[in-house]
DNA sequence: TGTCAACTGTCAGTCGCTGTCATTAGCCTC
DNA sequence: GAGGCTAATGACAGCGACTGACAGTTGACA
């Protein structure tokens, strides 16, 4: 979120530095060794600084993992707010998604490699710990999302169900397709963005009860 | 799980005793005093026993939090099972959590009381680092639904992604129903059906695009 | 009753994480 | 450009979840 900003004194660039070192030493080890394997002591000592720095960088060990997530999912929601009005719902949700993915370079580069990125989210979802934590952030974008939908379609989210509703069935399917990425061989943007359009297609006819239309 | 079983020998029934003790205490201890602030120690020394002790029963902490919702989860698969063929995945699916909810009792009250499971339930809809395990822990139980509304409809949950893409939306409405529920006052299992039940009658409709019907 | 195996307690150690305090090093003023 | 201010860091101690190792205890069963 804050991990921009150029930094006009020396002081800044400098925690600028250290922070980005410590990101990326953090999501290197993880991809490499493992999450588990990977201790704080080590990802310090690979930037050469104490633990007690690291955690004044990161309030944990896991938030560094989803430090890049983070980034990307802000940009989903800018995304999804300039979509038209015209749009419903499901459909502004669809599109949003698709051009996040399609422009995920943009967002991320700056910080990390969108290959690293790709990894680290492959490896969250082999990460039975992550795989907890990473599902519950995404209740809390879900949350996020049902707000800017509701305010779309000008209704209160606290007393009309349907934009969470809504948001709750579309990021199921989300979580789903990530789910299967993660567990495939093909790490690509490309692959997981296939995978979420072909999805979420899927979604009203199989609500439907069209089960047997091929 | 295993929780029920008489035990025939002193030793096995002993052993029955001592977790159930186990299990009793902390969720006593986590429903007054909070997940966080109640150590594993406080509850080994409740049932007098060494930490150590604890970890042999519980290989963490948060297991003794889910033990219970453990059984519910396989009951209701239970019911699923047992749902007429003739209805659609949707429909079985709601009707098996609609009779889950109604017998509850059945299935648990000889480890503990309902209402103690219910507060567990709310503490552990709000109590962030459960919340996370209670989500992936969701998806487990999600994939084995997905297994058995593929079987009913002769389906390949491998190749064909309706069954899961299905359970994933039903899954999606049904926690954002725990977690309102958890939000509230009412601690009742009727409180919880009945908001289940108006969710998920909401879902067809709202994928629909049917906004404006009241 | 004595032997075996299961169960338990104790102790030491790892790892994530936090509070405290002394030290370092940009920054800003005079 | 020396000195004071303060943010940033390091070093250390300590807590809580969890694990391995080893020794003691207690049901099971011949």
């Amino acid at each position: 979120m804050k991990t921009q900003e150029a930094g006009s004194g020396l002081r800044e660039r400098k925690k600028q530095r250290t922070r980005d070192a410590l990101l990326r030493s953090a999501l290197e080890l993880f991809t490499t060794k493992g999450y588990d394997r990977t201790t704080v002591d080590e990802i310090a000592e690979a930037v050469d600084v104490s633990q007690r720095t690291f955690f004044r960088y990161f309030t944990s060990k896991e938030e560094t993992a989803f430090a890049v997530q983070d980034m990307v999912e802000s940009r989903f929601i800018a995304i999804l707010r300039e979509r038209p009005a015209a749009e419903s719902p499901f459909e502004a949700l669809r599109a949003a998604v698709l051009d996040a993915w399609d422009t995920l370079g943009e967002s991320i580069e700056e910080v990390v490699p969108v290959e690293l990125h790709m990894r680290t989210y492959q490896m969250i979802e082999s990460t039975p710990s992550l795989i907890a934590v990473h599902l519950r952030r995404s209740t809390e974008v879900e949350e996020e999302i049902a707000r800017v939908i509701a305010e779309r379609e000008g209704l209160d989210v606290e007393t009309d169900p349907r934009p969470r509703v809504t948001v709750a069935a579309f990021s199921g399917v989300m979580r789903l397709a990530g789910r299967l990425w993660g567990a495939g061989e093909d790490i690509s943007v490309e692959s997981i963005r296939a995978v979420t359009e072909s999805y979420l297609d899927q979604l009203g006819p199989v609500l439907a009860g069209k089960w047997r239309a091929k």
